[in-house]
Formats: structure tokens, sequence, C-alpha cells
RNA sequence: GCAGGGGUAGCCAAGUCUGGUCAACGGCGACAGACUCAAGAUCUGUUCCUGUAGAGGUUCAGGAGUUCGAAUCUCCUCCCCUGCACCA
């Protein structure tokens, strides 16, 4: 035997697999099977956590292929977006995370430099993906069909894509509001902060700014979140220690921060200073007009009205807003809340009962107050409801008054929207981020009735794994709304063909990619060109219309047809609510019914123990080569697939997967050992294992065919692990039979450890396992009759060792008493009766006393069937039970095994003879299939 | 807020759709034994409670219900996690 180097071994059949590429997919007579994962942006590194999703499709399509398909399985880069040009600009700033770990990885200096520039980024890391990842771990992807989504020929194709959707009217202009940096243009608010310095988890929050009229005509704007609070306005907030600003704004005279200017500047047209100067001082005093109730209020001074928040001013609503209450408090003066909302939990002050509870006393209490602020605003919007001094608003539930009243506010001009993020945004210039509008933004159109409704339609007949987001999905799309799709800044990606200088945004441009894996192989052999690339080609190629330039038009068109529709795209959980909708409606919008995707698989991820992301710093194993090195491809295969479903997330645990692998090294010598195995038939015993054999097969591909991989995984490598232990153990040593079985074990084991699979094989056979066809199962080859014998004795025996420990026993002998014959036959009958379904009590006795023998036995026979009839209902699998075996012949063949196995003198009596040893009267208990025992 | 997923023995994690073979797969950890100079690996057994005869008792977040029978079905409550759009 060979030792298992495992970092041998792999890199070896690596090697011969892509010599003779195997992988390669060319369409050929058989079915086809396409399957592919959502491709990786290039960001970096990856860890080990990503490779679950990789190996889960290399595991089905390597599968597939084993039971005949012709299959397809590329892969590629989404290389368009922020991700590449965020590496290369950490580059740039030498930040030393990145640095330090392309230095770890073996880069010089005069790499790391070239990375500063993100075309590089990605040429680099597509290299490190395929060679050091994809590769490394097996993977038969066809390479031949590699692309990256900022080559020119993908460029051509997603143009071609949008040609399509404008032509459905599926691109639509309107108003938009995105992140800006006065000085950088666009940024982007993500986490990862590529283009910004701070606030990488801001939400952009919509304010409702509500119009008070002062008595010189000047409007006193307070923004709020709460439009409904407007009935119980008892005053307003300015910051006595602010100088405000004057402004027109669309004819109107405002008094709002000068903060609130500024922004309100990139929000709407004319906006204009026209006083610097306006303290706070000032406005305290004075009266205004609350629109709709039309109260007159005082204005009165507030610190904790901010000048950086919304308008930086603020309207008082003691009753439902605890900062109002506090503040009022401390002014001290003699102005009673209004109540509006009526909800039982928080009484009639709601702020003031909250307050209390938290013990808050002072305006500076900011996190208090912000946590009571939410207390109050979670059981007022979901339970509340406004009171008889909202007008024709009483009764009305919180919810949804809340939008009608904001409407009514916007449409008669008493108020407008603005935009604020809930968190502060600074670029990486050191400027605050801002909201802009974008007055004439494209849309994807994706709220489109029809085609939310096709989409939806089409869902239904598709295979979606797990199933629970196959009914979530329906949901998802008619929530989808129109997405902005194209944007300026620094970006990779494809022009928008309909207005210079913008650039598709990443999520629009990798939604019909699949079907460009078809054509990346001839863009690879140089045989297809970006230029050839027209409209007429995709139309042709894709949708059939018009006719074939020349040939490769038409080997196209022929590949087309045979490889679309995708059967499986495969992504992880993130992909639900954002990538899998649009790469179905996409699919909808352009292509024809035939060629809509087919299947989609999600899977969970890998998390570092307590649910936390999986980083270097907190000891996890970040490069996948190093992981490789130390637990072996085949073991992380192994661990990846059986250590939870696909639809868990797992927790990565570096002692879990050396358990897996030594778990391989240990079926490897097994296998040798097998094999080494040369002996003659047993009957019963080879018997058995050719029917559990079979019945595994039959598991296996039931468990594969609906992606079952966990379960597949723990038939492969710990049943039929067991199984073959058991024969073992049983004395089986038939040669032609142990043969056979390691070679449908072994080509069972190929889709999730195929290194080990192809050098096992490789002991006997010269082809690959690799492409070898998967077992199949002969039912006629199941042996329900060895099977049960096997029980029989299995139950035996654990019933002997359940004794042994209870009573402490070290037997000297055991004496086992099989059943009578008459308990066997009563058994019978009652499942024979069961199975016809005639069971009862008085047919039963009717059919057995016919017997003259049973006639003595009557009251014996009428309480022991009683308790079958009882437990019958337990039992599933009843066709067992009509077989007859003579229990007694069984293990008395078999007494040597037991006399071995508890090292003591094994007797065997049937119950009902005369002639036994049975000093305790045990006898009476044996049962079919349960035999009686008496040790001493 | 909107939407989705989940809570199973010391831990991880199957089972839940299709109720009965479920004291509940598998793995880890722990304990005992074998092997070994030793360690590791491997193998055997035990691991909810009780028990000197293969049994009984109490469990699957909590509560209520349906049923001959519920981890599995229904309702309510509590707790945890995830996604939410110009980030992929």
């Amino acid at each position: 035997m060979k030792p298992y180097n495992y970092e041998d071994i792999e890199r070896r059949w690596q090697k011969n697999w892509f010599d003779s590429k195997i992988y390669e997919s060319k369409r050929n007579d058989k079915q086809k099977f396409f399957i592919h994962f959502a491709y990786p942006g290039v960001s970096g590194y990856l860890h080990v956590g990503h490779m679950r999703g990789f190996t889960y499709c290399d595991i089905i399509a390597r599968y597939k292929r084993m039971q005949g398909y012709n299959v397809l399985f590329p892969a590629g880069f989404h290389a368009s977006g922020i991700p590449s040009i965020g590496f290369a600009k950490k580059v740039e700033r030498k930040d030393p995370i990145t640095i330090n770990s392309l230095r770890e990885y073996g880069l010089s200096d005069e790499e790391i430099e070239k990375l500063k520039d993100p075309y590089e980024v990605v040429k680099y890391f597509g290299n490190v993906y395929v060679e050091d990842y994809w590769k490394r771990f097996g993977f038969l992807i066809d390479y031949s069909r590699s692309m990256s989504t900022i080559s020119p020929g993908y460029k051509k194709f997603i143009q071609w894509q949008f040609y399509k959707l404008k032509e459905k009217n599926l691109l639509v202009q309107k108003q938009h509001y995105a992140p800006f940096c006065p000085n950088c243009g666009p940024v982007a608010v993500d986490k990862s902060e590529t283009d910004i310095s701070t606030g990488g988890n801001a939400e952009i929050l919509e304010f409702t700014v509500i119009k008070f009229l002062m008595d010189d005509g000047t409007i006193l704007p307070a923004a709020t979140l709460r439009p409904e609070t407007i009935f119980g306005v008892t005053n307003m907030w300015v910051n006595p220690d602010v100088v405000y600003v004057k402004i027109k704004i669309m004819g109107e005279i405002w008094i709002c921060s000068r903060e609130a200017a500024r922004k309100l500047n990139y929000q709407y047209d004319d906006v204009e200073i026209i006083d610097e100067e306006i303290p706070g001082t000032h406005l305290i005093g004075k009266k205004c007009r609350i629109p709709i109730v039309d109260r007159e209020v005082p204005i009165l001074p507030g610190i904790f009205a901010d000048p950086e928040v919304a308008t930086g001013i603020v309207m008082s609503v003691p009753a439902h807003a605890p900062y109002d209450y506090i503040a009022l408090v401390e002014t001290g003066e003699p102005i009673k809340p209004i109540t509006i909302i009526d909800i039982p939990e928080l009484g009639e002050k709601p702020a003031a009962k909250v307050c209390d509870e938290l013990n808050i006393h002072s305006q500076k209490e900011t996190e208090k107050l912000d946590e009571a602020t939410d207390i109050v605003y979670k059981k007022e919007f979901h339970t509340g409801v406004l009171n008889d001094l909202c007008m024709e608003y009483a009764g009305m539930k919180v919810s949804s008054a809340k939008e009608e009243i904001k409407d009514r506010l916007l449409s008669s001009n008493q108020a407008l929207t603005m935009r604020e993020f809930s968190e502060e945004v600074i670029c990486r210039c050191g400027e605050k981020v801002v909201i802009k509008q974008i007055p004439d933004q494209w849309f994807i159109k994706y709220s489109d009735e029809k085609l939310t409704n096709e989409s939806i339609k089409h869902v239904e007949k598709m295979n979606i794994y797990p199933i629970e987001y196959k009914e979530e999905l329906p949901g998802v799309l008619e929530w989808f709304d129109d997405r902005a799709c194209i944007r300026k800044g620094s970006w990779l990606g494809t022009e928008f063909p309909f207005k210079e200088g913008w650039i598709i945004e990443p999520i629009s441009d990798s939604t019909l990619y699949p079907i460009y894996y078809i054509i990346s192989k001839y863009v690879n052999e140089g045989k297809l060109l970006a230029m050839d690339m027209t409209e007429k080609f995709f139309d042709y190629i894709f949708l059939g219309k018009g006719t074939a330039k020349d040939a490769l038009w038409g080997e196209i068109r022929g590949d087309v047809l045979y490889w679309y529709p995708v059967d499986i795209n495969l992504g992880g959980k993130e992909h639900k609510t954002v990538h899998f909708p649009v790469f179905i409606m996409n699919h909808v919008a352009i292509l024809p019914e035939e060629m809509r995707p087919n299947g989609i698989f999600v899977h969970w991820w890998v998390t570092q123990k307590g649910k936390e992301k999986i980083s270097k710093s907190k000891g996890g194993v970040t490069h996948i080569a190093e992981a490789a090195k130390i637990y072996g491809v085949d073991a992380m295969r192994l661990y990846y697939s059986h250590v939870g479903s696909p639809f868990v997330d797992i927790e990565w645990d570096p002692s879990t997967v050396i358990i897996y692998k030594n778990r391989l090294a240990n079926l490897y010598s097994l296998i040798y050992n097998i094999l080494s195995i040369d002996g003659g038939e047993n009957k019963h015993i080879d018997r058995w294992l050719k029917s559990m054999l079979n019945r595994r097969i039959k598991n296996i591909v039931e468990a594969f065919d609906e992606y079952n991989l966990r379960v597949a995984a723990n038939e492969i490598f710990f049943e039929m692990q067991k199984d073959i232990n058991w024969y073992i153990k049983r004395g089986g040593k038939n040669k032609t039979i142990l043969q056979y079985y390691v070679e449908s074990w072994l080509k069972m084991m190929t889709p999730i450890t195929p290194h080990i699979a192809e050098e096992l094989w490789h002991i006997r056979y010269e082809s690959f396992i690799s492409n070898a066809e998967f077992p199949t199962y002969d039912e006629k080859l199941f042996s329900m009759e060895d099977e049960i014998k096997e029980d029989l004795l299995q139950g035996l025996i654990e019933d002997i060792q359940e004794i042994l420990k209870v009573t402490k026993i070290t037997p000297k002998r055991i004496c086992i008493y099989t059943t009578p014959k008459w308990k066997q036959t009563v058994t019978k009958k009652i499942f024979e009766l069961e199975g016809k379904g005639k069971l009862d009590m008085s047919n039963l006795m009717r059919e057995i006393l016919t017997d003259e023998d049973m006639k003595k036995k009557a009251k014996e026979i009428s309480k022991f069937a009683g308790k079958i009839i009882n437990e019958m209902r337990k039992i599933q699998d009843k066709q067992r039970y009509t077989i007859d075996i003579d229990e007694t012949i069984f293990l008395k063949e078999e007494t040597s095994y037991l006399e071995s196995l508890f090292n003591c003198d094994i007797e065997i009596y049937p119950a009902d003879s005369k002639d036994i040893y049975d000093p305790k009267g045990k006898s009476s208990f044996a049962s079919p299939f349960r035999p009686a025992i008496y040790i001493e």
C-alpha cells in the first residue's frame, strides 16, 4: 500500500485531468446539463468560506457528468463595479493590511506596484482564482470559456442587452437621489467604504419637511419622520446657540440651518441664501401656524435641535416624542402635551411614561432618549390608533395615517421631502457626502406589471432549492422595484449606450450572462472578435432573428439552442433578494420562453465561530492554498458537503476538518485492506452485502437527484463504511463481491472526493473514474430475507449487551430461545389479514383455530395476538413480517460468531421444543424476531 | 419598517413538507477498554434519568389544541439570525 500523501495525489490527478482536458464541454448528441455559480466579484483573496458554494457546484456537475449528461460548467469573474477599483485604491494609498496580504502571498514590490491599476487587479486575481482556488480544488470547470465582465466582447453583449430592454420599454428615466461628494462627484455608500472614510452603514431617510407659517409670511420648516403627529404639535424648537439663515427656495422664504440650506441646494433647484444671520434667539418667542390643524404655537428654545440634522428646526410633539417632552419639562413652560394616539400599553402620556421608566431628566441624555424614542415609535406605529383630535383621521391606524397625511401635505404644497443620511458620511477627500438629485436617472423598470407576472409564472416551473426560496420568490419579484442602472464616477463596467459618460452598474450587467459562456469560448479561441459582435449578431444567435452571416454564426446559434437554458444557477443566500430576481426577470424580458432558466440552488454561508464573518485575526485560515495544504482538498470537500445541509450556515472549525481528513486517511487504508482480502463465498452474508449495496445506491442516487448533498455524503462516507465493516466482521471475504463493492463505492465517492477516488481506482484501472458511469441499482438484488436475518442477529446482540450491562454478569453461558412455531404462525396471519384489510380478532381466531393443535392454546393465542396487533401500528415496513425465516437454523449457523463475540458458550433452543435447558422459564418470552435470552 | 430563516440532548447538527420504524442519523467532546515504550491515529463499548434481565420514566424554546398517537400538524407567546437595491 502506498502511503496516503494527499497533496501528491491531488496534484497528480489534477495535472492528469487538465492535461487531458476532460473538463472541456462540446456539443454532442447526449442530453446537456448547464450549471454555473454566480461568478465572484474581484475584490481580493478569497477564504475557505467562499469555497463552499463552488464545491457544491463541482459536486453536482461531476455527478451529472457521471450520470451521462453532457455537462457545461463554466466560470468567470464579475469585475465590474467598485471592488477592483477599491482594491487598486488601497494599494495606491499603501493600506497596510492590503500590502501585507499581498506580500504574504509572495508578491514582489514591483508586482504590488502594478496593482494600482484596477485592470491589473482583475487580471491578477482572475489568475489566482483559477489556478490557486478552482484548479487546486479539482473543479472540472470548462476553463476554455473563462471570461470577465470588463472584456470588450462582454461589453458588446451588455450593450445589446440594453438595446433589447429599451426596445421593450423597460428602460425609463425619472428623478433619483444618490450620494454625492461636492469634490469627487458620485460616491458609493457601502460597507467596504471604498469611496468614503466613514458612514458605510448609513441609510437614506426620507424626512417630511412641514411648512409652518410665521406672521410675516416666512416659513419655518420642521423636518419629521412622523408627519401624523402634526395634530399633537404644541410648539416649535429652535436652537438658541445656532445662527440660522434665510433662504429663498422655489419662490418661498424659509428659515433653516446653514447646513440644511447647503443640503437642500443639492436636492432642489433655485435655493439661494438671502440673509446670513438669523440667530436662533431672535426667533424664540415668536409664533407660527400649524398646517391642516391651523393652530398657532410658540417658538421655544431647544438645545437638542441639531443644525446638522435635516432643517435644524423641530416641531414639538411632547406627548409622543421623548425629546420634546424632556425639553418642555426643562424649559418650564406651562404647556400641556396633546395626546393624539391611543395606545393602551403606554397610557395617557406615552413619551412621559417611557421617559419616566428610563429615568431621563435632561435633553443631554441622548442615548437614553434615542432608546425611548425607539420604544414609543415602534409601539405607536404598530398598535397605535389616532384619536378624536385628529379630524377625519380619527380611528385610523398610525401606520396607514402616516402615509395619507404625508401625501396630503405634499400635494397641497404644505410640505416637501428632504433626504438625509441616518449617520454622517464622509468622503475619502474629507468632505461631507450629500444626497443629490439626479433629474433624469435611467432605471430598469422591474416594476413592470407584465414582466413581474410573467416572471412569477415562470418561477412555478423552475427547480429551486431549497423549496422555501421557491415559495419566497414570487413575493420578492412583486416587491422588486425599478432599479437605477447607470452611474458616473469611479466604476468599472460597460458604457451605457444611451447616455455618454455613464457606466452600467454591476447588478444590471450580471443578469443574462450565463449565455455569454456559450460564446466566450469562440472569443478565447480568437475566432470571434468584439467588433463582429453587432446587434444583428446577437439577435441572430440568441433570438434567431435574421440570417447567419457565416458558418461561425450558425455554429454559435447551434450551441445556444443546445446548451441554453441554464439548469442550475448556484449562489449564496446573499443573492436571494437581488441577483436571482434580476437574473430571472432579465431572462423573461429578453429571451424566449424555452430559454428561461430551469433552476436555482441557494447555499448558506460558512461563518467563524460565534456567527462572525471569517477573518484571519480571529484565527481562521484565510488562504485557500494554505488550507488545502493543511487539510487536503478532498477532506475540505467532504467537510463542506457533510458537516451541515447546504441550507444552514456552518461554522468553520479547523478541528472538525481534521476529523474529516483522518477519516479519509482511514478510508484509504481500509480500501487497500479490503482489496487484499482473498476468500471464497458465504451465500448469506454475500447476498446481504449485495442487497445493502443496491439499497445504498438507490438512496444515494435519490439524494443526489434532489441535490441532497449531505444525505448523499452521509450514505457514501458513513453508512457504506458501516456496512462493509459489518460484512467483514461477520466473516465475509468474497473477493469478487468485495472488488465489485469497492468499485461501486469509489465511483460514488468521486463527485465529492475525486482525488482519493481516482487514486484508488487506478490500483486496477487506467481510465479516469471521473469519466466513469455512476452506479445504478437493481431492485431484484434486494434480499429482504438476508437483511432480516442480519437485523435479527443485531437486535439479539444488542439485547444481550443490554442485559449484561444492567446485570453486570460476566457470562459463562448464554441460552437463546427462538420463537415457538405457533407465535410465528399467528404473527404471519395477523400481517396477512392486515394486508387484506380484514383484520379483527374474531376473523383471526376463526382462521387460526381451524388447526386442532392451536385450539389447545386458544387463550394464550388471543392474549399474544392482542399484543401483536397493538404493536403492529408502529411498524411501517410490514412486508418483512410476512417473510418466513427459520430463526433456529439461522442462529445455530451463527453460534460460533456469537461465541467469539461474547466469549462464552452459546446455546440455541426453539422455545417450543420439549428438551431444553431453561431454569428461569425465559423461553415463554420468545416471540418472532425477538428471541428470549437467559444468561448465567 | 418590509421580507425570510431558525430555536432538537454538553457542543455542532439530521429529522419537520409526507405524524407511528424517534430516546431521536452523523460528528465533536467526555468516560472506560484494546493497541502502543509513550503520544497521536485507529478499534470496541458507554454517554437524558432510573434499573442486577432485554424494561420503565421524562424530553425536541414555552403554552394551548387536533389525533388512538406529535420534535413533526394548528393557534398564541418568547428569543435568535439574515437580506433590503445603485454593495456584490
